[in-house]
DNA sequence: AACCAGGAGACAT
DNA sequence: ATGTCTCATGGT
């Protein structure tokens, strides 16, 4: 298992090339984008962001202070705006009050992913994009592209010896955390070179 | 014109 | 613990 997920790494990457994620000019713009494509197209996250820009939204003190209707009708074109904004919300709070520390290295990722969990809004995916891309810490993403292909992956199907239907979130997060050297730079590209390779896959 | 897109929480069982 | 509903816009 552990060459099998390194071998499909070299081919994604021999096939697209290095994809230096996440899209986003700031850790903090990638936490808000990884809050906003929740079961969303990332075009529509695209605007949402470009929104709260025109509005001056984009920062952890306005999203606190910004009325919730207002950052509700800035963030529309993502979808589920009632939801996110206040998933928003909760988000710049914790930002406020553990980003720092967490940069400083007082927190183990272990601690920061509780830490994150415990937002409302921020769930298993959510927590590790922004552990990932914005605290450049060594966590694996699993998203639907990762579940997609992996289990229709023949050489995959082969080395896991679990049944698929009854594996939730942190079971094939393990899969990858247990079979690949903890290298920050590989998480990095491989779960960015699935959801390359996830799209392309639908577009085609 | 139905269907889906880089999920998560509330709620019932 | 596990299954089902809901949330919502914009592009095919």
């Amino acid at each position: 298992m552990k060459k099998l997920l390194l071998k499909i790494y070299d081919e994604f990457y021999e096939t697209y090339g290095p994809q230096h994620w996440w899209p986003g000019d700031s850790p903090w713009e990638i936490a808000v984008g990884a809050v906003l494509t929740q079961n969303t197209n990332w075009k529509n996250v695209e605007k949402a962001i470009a929104g709260l820009v025109d509005e001056a939204l984009l920062s952890p003190e306005a999203i606190m202070s910004v009325p919730l209707e207002k950052l509700a009708t800035s963030i529309k074109p993502s979808g589920y705006f009632r939801l996110k904004s206040q998933r928003l919300k909760n988000l710049a709070q914790w930002w406020w009050s553990n980003h720092k520390d967490i940069f400083d290295g007082k927190l183990t990722m272990d601690e920061a992913r509780e830490s994150l969990l415990g937002v409302n809004g921020v769930g298993p995916e959510t927590a590790d994009c922004i552990l990932l891309y914005s605290f450049n810490m060594t966590t694996f993403v699993i998203d639907t592209y990762t579940k997609k292909f992996f289990s229709t992956e023949p050489r995959f199907l082969k080395k896991v010896n679990k049944n698929l239907e009854k594996m939730k979130y942190e079971d094939w997060r393990g899969i990858f955390m247990n079979n690949l050297p903890h290298d920050f730079n590989l998480f990095n590209e491989y779960h960015a070179l699935i959801v390359i390779n996830g799209k392309k896959l639908a577009n085609c």
